[in-house]
DNA sequence: TAGTTTATTGACAGCGCTGTCATAACTAGA
DNA sequence: TCTAGTTATGACAGCGCTGTCAATAAACTA
């Protein structure tokens, strides 16, 4: 049914070992030869069997992205980036989401690990946060002796990741904030277990302080990056008098800036106006609420596509440890200057 | 490194084939052998090579996600329920985007789907909508011999497929509508293509037609189901007076009745009071607007778990054409009784 | 008890490919 | 022209597993 590299052997008059080297771009096959393959392949529709090739190999074309991040967006986006990575060398993405059933425990999440890449011999793996970090999965990957690339690990060392300048990203949206005139400006946390969180707190701290603006410590509130904390966090934030009120909020992700802006829609706070409110992370809510939110782009598309890139490259050489993307600050309408 | 077939054999005074025979549960093994066999295979930690069995089985215990679908919201749900129903079976999930950079045209689809299954010998595929109803990606797959699973397409005819209630869903919301007493009930259309989009039409009307409410024309209105064409219809027919104004509308997706809310507000028309809204997909947008939407529960999970289930399944009995699974209508606040 | 049937086991080939190494065909230098 | 040095090609084994089929052991018959 399917061709063989036997049929296209045949077919041009060679070995099979010759084919072999053609479809892979080996060295040492005269130029004619190898154009004449290559005709016989595809006139043939020869692709070849994953398989086989794997088990003579002991490679599997294959890249595991491991992840257990309940966010949908967020995966998506760094899924498309590995994937389409995957094809420019006809490598595979195979996705493997921790806790189908709930938070697993330590535990767990190794034997999950484990029982995964036992079972499946991948070339590669993607680990998401809050799993880049996570020791315990990295040192039985480590054991099994597979290559791993992290996305935005706090921890930067060790191990080759990709990530962005979590700290500069909200050290300049802090920076526009302050230039149009803002002050008084809260800071919602996000969840301390994330990675970026703590460096974002970092990077706003840090523009206030050279702009010499002290941050009093009310203003400064603990979310979790989900919406609701961004409610709970906003209802304490505004529900005070207008003197002590801030007057620009800046939520470490855009859910919990969503449900900031929901909380000032409901206690009759005009965003922008009276109000202005920022981002991180530009998901599609933030061009969904109103106003649409200022927000910093992360690059999630291209984190994965790296990722996966460094995985599946052929040559060992040029090896990066770290590769820091750019972001960027998106100005839309949830931000205005102060009057 | 790694325990072979071989070294459990030996280990265990037996035959390779012996082993297999008890890893792959097949009968006519003395339990007191097979039980050997397992605690050996245990203790040296063996797990079968998937190339090697995949060679020599003509199988590669891979499923594939081929989708075409921006909803990163629905596809991360079909595929985590696809995975779960993967793992018991020891198969494994490879996703396959189309569309990576922009929309494919007619053709490039097709060679997308070829040139990822001639390299990839999966087992079966899953097609979300709308390739689900892709006549020339349904071809080649039939022309290639790959078990295929199609998620909710229009035409349930001829192949597998999951699926759900799209009619009957929509037929009982607007049944709910009618029972809070709302009489000029505005529906919004889905993009024509989508699967269910008319369907939920019909559902809709069906429903007025039997409680004898006459629908007008200019309460139906065309959509796209996103959140831009929400805001559109919902200003077309919002800006009218009063008394002409539906007092509930119907939008055929969640983002579309987000668009619909978002208008109201800023015309400031109070939902629920003034105007009850409700949606359909019970996206996470339906729980973070304000105020919830009530809306319709796909059984999106379920719909890729049933799917996955379906290709990796053993026997050939009991192949069932198609499933219908159930949906829920998700009450929250953003209908209430007509005044 | 011998003769059958049936349950249990193993030997061996081969899935489609690539790595190793030997061979053949060149090329260039003396 | 001949030899050494390259380059191009092929023979063959073997990756780890399962299918086939033959061999053996066990469990029945009569």
């Amino acid at each position: 049914m399917k061709a063989t590299i036997t049929d296209v052997a045949k077919e041009a008059g060679v070995s099979m070992k010759t084919v072999s080297r053609v479809l892979n771009n080996e060295p040492n096959v005269a130029e004619k030869t190898r154009a004449r393959v290559k005709a016989v392949a595809s006139k043939l529709r020869y692709s070849p069997n994953l398989a086989a090739r794997g088990l003579a190999t002991s490679k599997s074309y294959l890249v595991a992205l491991i992840y257990d991040n309940p966010s949908p967006n967020y995966i998506s986006h760094i899924q498309r980036g590995a994937i389409e990575a995957c094809r420019e060398a006809n490598y595979h993405l195979v996705v493997e989401p921790m806790s189908l059933a709930g938070t697993k425990s330590f535990d767990e999440k190794v034997q999950v690990v484990r029982s995964v890449l036992d079972r499946l011999p991948v070339d590669g793996v993607i680990l998401t946060p809050p799993l880049s970090d996570d020791e315990a999965v990295l040192s039985v990957l480590n054991e099994l002796g597979i290559k791993c690339v992290r996305v935005a690990p706090k921890n930067e060392s060790s191990q080759p990741f990709v990530g962005m300048d979590d700290q500069t990203a909200a050290y300049q949206m802090t920076q526009y904030l302050l230039s149009m005139g803002h002050k008084r400006i809260a800071f919602v946390r996000g969840h301390i277990d994330h990675s970026g969180a703590s460096l974002r707190q970092v990077g706003f701290t840090k523009a206030m302080a050279e702009a010499g603006v002290a941050v009093s410590e009310d203003l400064i509130a603990q979310g979790d990056f989900s919406f609701e904390s961004g409610v709970a966090v906003a209802r304490r934030l505004l529900e005070v008098s207008e003197a002590e009120r801030p007057t620009a909020i800046f939520a470490s992700n855009d859910d919990m800036a969503a449900g900031v802006i929901s909380v000032a829609g409901q206690l009759g706070i005009h965003v922008p106006n009276s109000l202005s409110v920022c981002g991180f992370d530009d998901t599609p809510l933030a061009s969904i609420v109103w106003p649409a939110l200022t927000t910093v782009r992360q690059p999630i598309y291209k984190m994965g596509f790296q990722a996966a890139k460094e995985l599946v490259r052929k040559s060992d050489d040029e090896i990066e440890n770290g590769r820091i993307l750019d972001f960027d600050i998106v100005k839309r309408d949830s931000v205005s200057a102060l009057k």
